[in-house]
DNA sequence: TTGTAGGCGTTATCAC
DNA sequence: GTGATAACGCCTACAA
């Protein structure tokens, strides 16, 4: 079918093995037969079989990737950061996706190992503590974007977000706005989780993620900062989708006392409730103050633009490869300088927190 | 380092080929040895190397999947169905980005070449003759989704959304409002484009996308059968992005005799026509009704919420995959009962566009 | 500077 | 039923 090192040989009256050393250019060969292979290969239209070089070589120059869903905005810009340092380092990506589901992301882990990856990345999987094991059994380096898990794997590296300060971010911007009720409007509710999955919490007696979880432990902190208490019935559920931030506020606004800003898990949830707020004729920001997270691209242009917390995300991608090379070239071990990273986003004002109150 | 059948072997004191065939479950095992095996496989963590039994299978069970950037939502939705599709048919994917790059293009196909993929699917690509028969070289079959190609080759085939039925839609519901007076706003000017590049036209002195001239078309077609005859100063340049629509909004109002209505080609052209519009002080859909196209996530939380042509886009991701895996099943040759196929849009009315013109 | 031989982990084709 | 043996395409001692 395709032409192989052989036919090159043949054709150039030479062992394979010249024709071998030749493409890979080394000094052990004669300039004239050099360019008359590589001449040679080039006409043929040779193209080297990657599969059999690593079978001989033991790397197969390839990571894993496995998403929860590409179709996630921040999921995406991360894959792509990864892909393409990938790329400039010579290694290529096979993508597989789980839906959040744990049985689809073992079975992806698992042909990932057929596929002899030399890494792995997995971004925003809750990763259980058996979960964690599976990937240590692969005997090569992993590397978790945004996902919690208890650290100290020999393989598994993480990097992730810093997301109590960015909670902390938004929730200290408001209270410099001169607001004291401040609602958190929370994530997508998890599923009843298993004990096992340590890295999950429970909020108003459902489990929510754990960035979730520390988004609301930064707002609380930035809360108590200035002395005010956070008062359980401003913490209202959301669904991390536009819907639940419009139903969030319905629940706000039949309080007693209503807040006068609302920090949301995400900027879906923020936006939803803007949609909502428009239609309740609420002024933005004068009755509600409201701050998002994740600054997605449509972010500057809801009504009013969102102020938000913007993640380093094409960063993350970036860093999560190089974290995955330096670890493939490490011969495999956890053992040199590397470590955790936490990175830090920032607060982006926009019209929707609006000016100081006076 | 990783344990192979002939540790099993070794472990069960049988040949290896006897573990293979257990392995794969063949009849010319005694159940007793294979139970043995299998028990042993598993205890032992075996993993069967994807990369050697491709050698010898001649089939890799991979797709290259190329991409310009993930992180466009539209491809993204289109990757994670071809993704889906390929795992619950025992492959996997590759992912490449280009950047839109030509030569990163060329060299993602040349690494999909060396790793084998059975097949290939290129998404958004402007593609040449040139580059066509490049592809060709690759002896597998090619999918193009929504890249304008001249049709005909024995391998590659394409499936895409008709444009020029979906500007027709666009237009016709503003005629059917009682617009005549309507712009069209395009997306991002190509560069000077290779004569080559037969796919891509020129509007407005600029190359535009294949994709672009044919909603042109639709519009043209619409406007056309309404008696209505295209204004050349109506067809403005945009960017594709945000900030284009908001330059071409400028542009169209500081006409004589501004439209009444705009088509935009896409999304996110609108929403930064919208958002233009606003700090304008222009009532829309009273001055002026928009319309969209793509029916991105947010397109329902714009203000107003945006008219648009939505595509079918989780379908054409599946189809392509599943076009792929029937011409890899077809021997790589395309003499099926296989053709290239276009997929309608429908169109989305919200308030942007507006009631009916009295 | 070049050729020979062996092996990477499979599957497949023979014999036994 | 099972075991040698030969591929698949490549790299790399070791020999010449």
């Amino acid at each position: 079918m395709s032409v192989s090192i052989k036919d090159i040989a043949r054709a150039a009256c030479v062992s394979h093995s010249t024709v071998s050393r030749a493409l890979a250019d080394s000094p052990l060969v004669s300039a004239a037969t050099k360019a008359r292979i590589e001449h040679l290969a080039h006409q043929m239209g040779y193209s080297p079989d990657a599969q059999a070089r690593s079978l001989v070589m033991g790397r197969t120059m390839t990571v894993g990737v496995v998403v929860t869903s590409i179709t996630d905005p921040f999921i995406a810009e991360v894959v792509q950061g990864i892909e393409r340092t990938a790329h400039d380092h010579g290694y290529s990506v096979i993508l597989a996706g789980s839906g959040a589901d744990r049985e689809r992301e073992l079975a992806a882990v698992e042909m990932l190992r057929s596929k002899r990856v030399d890494g792995l990345i997995v971004t925003s999987s809750r990763v259980g503590s058996l979960y964690q094991h599976h990937l240590e059994r692969l005997g090569v380096p992993v590397v978790l974007v945004n996902s919690h898990s208890q650290r100290g794997g020999r393989y598994t590296f993480s990097i992730s977000v810093d997301n109590r300060h960015g909670g902390w971010l938004a929730t200290r911007h408001l209270i410099e706005l001169g607001h004291r009720r401040i609602a958190y409007v929370t994530g997508p509710a998890g599923r009843a989780a298993a004990p096992s999955l340590g890295s999950a919490g429970t909020v108003l007696g459902t489990y929510v993620s754990s960035d979730d979880q520390d988004r609301l432990a930064g707002h609380r902190q930035a809360l108590e900062e200035a002395g005010v208490s956070l008062d359980p019935a401003l913490v209202v559920p959301g669904t991390g989708a536009a819907r639940g931030g419009g139903r969030a506020l319905a629940q706000l606004w039949a309080l007693d006392s209503p807040p006068t800003a609302a920090f949301c898990y995400n900027d879906m949830t923020a936006i939803g409730l803007l949609h909502a707020a428009r239609r309740l004729g609420l002024s933005i920001p004068g009755d509600l103050a409201v701050v998002g997270f994740d600054d997605v691209p449509f972010a500057s242009y809801a009504l009013p633009p969102l102020t938000t917390v913007a993640q380093p995300v094409p960063e993350m991608g970036q860093r999560a490869m190089e974290m995955a090379l330096a670890l493939m070239q490490n011969g495999n071990s956890g053992e040199g300088a590397i470590s955790d990273v936490v990175l830090r986003g920032r607060l982006i004002v926009r019209q929707s927190s609006g000016a100081r109150k006076s």
